[in-house]
DNA sequence: CACTTGACCTGTCCGC
DNA sequence: TGCGGACAGGTCAAGT
């Protein structure tokens, strides 16, 4: 589910409430979510929490690092402590409705639960069970050797992400379709399904189009493309089609503005042409044939 | 090597 | 109402 955007939601969340606390106690309710040996970061103090591509983590005093992938359905919920109820269930004056707040924590969804000393708790909720919490040395991710960012291209939203490093990155593939490389966590860290459709739409690229048939004016305004969906996608506070909450328990509102994503059927918000749907490698494509015509 | 498919899981929605 | 199939934000390993 979470793609940049969500995870830097969750992050920018989670920091302040988060840094110079420690953690008091882990229920492991799903073996399967939680590896690593984590009753060494307990009573240690939290330095900092980060994003880096898709991964959430938090570093501690003594060297170790607990690590957060929520995959498709993953979710981090804070409460204050008290009763196991989300900070935001409550009625929202003027605002958006009630079912978008998340409701009691844990639920049957909940593979992990975190205490902190200041008695408030994390919740990793994981429908799917495809995403995982882990301890792990500060270390070894900071090793370009490890497996988990050994393969990772660059962070998009850093400045050292130019047009001619994505043009380099996108070498790796040529009969592939641009949208489909644009998945490949190695040409750009951080972009998923979402956002790959977006940033297609804002460069006039059609999505199938093949990457090697990309002109440097084409890969110049992808690379504005996923610049710009992302910085969308941060500023509404993230996509939320079916799991993604804050961890308030609060949705995100990117779809409201999307300009493809689950629009098949609706008309381009740019040319009114009827937006379609088609398939890449398995996955649910949009683009619109008016704006998106592939260039040769 | 380049690229696609299947598997991992649970839940929901849609057509018959 | 029930049942089968398709589909869902990600990432690997295995297949072609």
């Amino acid at each position: 589910m979470p793609e940049l955007p969500e995870v830097e939601t969750i992050k920018i969340a989670l920091q302040s409430k988060l840094t110079g606390l420690s953690i008091k106690r882990i229920d492991v309710l799903n073996a399967k979510s939680f590896s690593g040996q984590g009753q060494q970061i307990l009573k240690a103090k939290i330095t900092m929490v980060w994003r880096r591509a898709k991964v959430l983590g938090m570093d501690f005093e003594n060297g170790l690092s607990l690590i957060f992938h929520l995959k498709m359905s993953g979710q981090i919920i804070w409460t204050k402590g008290g009763p196991d109820r989300a900070v935001n269930d409550q009625k929202v004056i003027g605002g958006h409705p009630t079912k978008d707040m998340f409701g009691e924590v844990p639920n049957k969804s909940t593979r992990v639960i975190f205490e902190l000393s200041d008695k408030s708790k994390l919740y990793f909720n994981d429908q799917r069970k495809f995403g995982w919490v882990r301890v792990v040395k500060s270390q070894d991710l900071k090793s370009i050797n490890y497996g988990l960012v050994k393969s990772l291209g660059p962070e998009p939203l850093e400045n050292d992400f130019t047009w001619e490093v994505l043009k380099e990155r996108l070498q790796r593939h040529k009969k592939i379709a641009v949208k489909v490389s644009l998945l490949d966590q190695g040409v750009v860290s951080g972009v998923g399904n979402i956002y790959a459709c977006e940033a297609c739409f804002i460069a006039n690229i059609h999505p199938a189009q093949k990457v090697e048939t990309l002109n440097d004016q084409q890969i110049q305004k992808l690379h504005w493309g996923i610049v710009q969906s992302l910085k969308d996608g941060i500023k509404y506070g993230g996509s939320s089609k079916v799991h993604f909450v804050n961890p308030e328990g609060k949705r995100g509102y990117f779809l409201d503005y999307a300009f493809v994503y689950d629009r098949s059927g609706q008309s381009c918000r740019i040319c009114q042409a009827t937006v379609e749907k088609i398939k890449l490698t398995g996955r649910g494509t949009y683009f619109c044939p008016n704006c998106q015509k592939i260039f040769r």
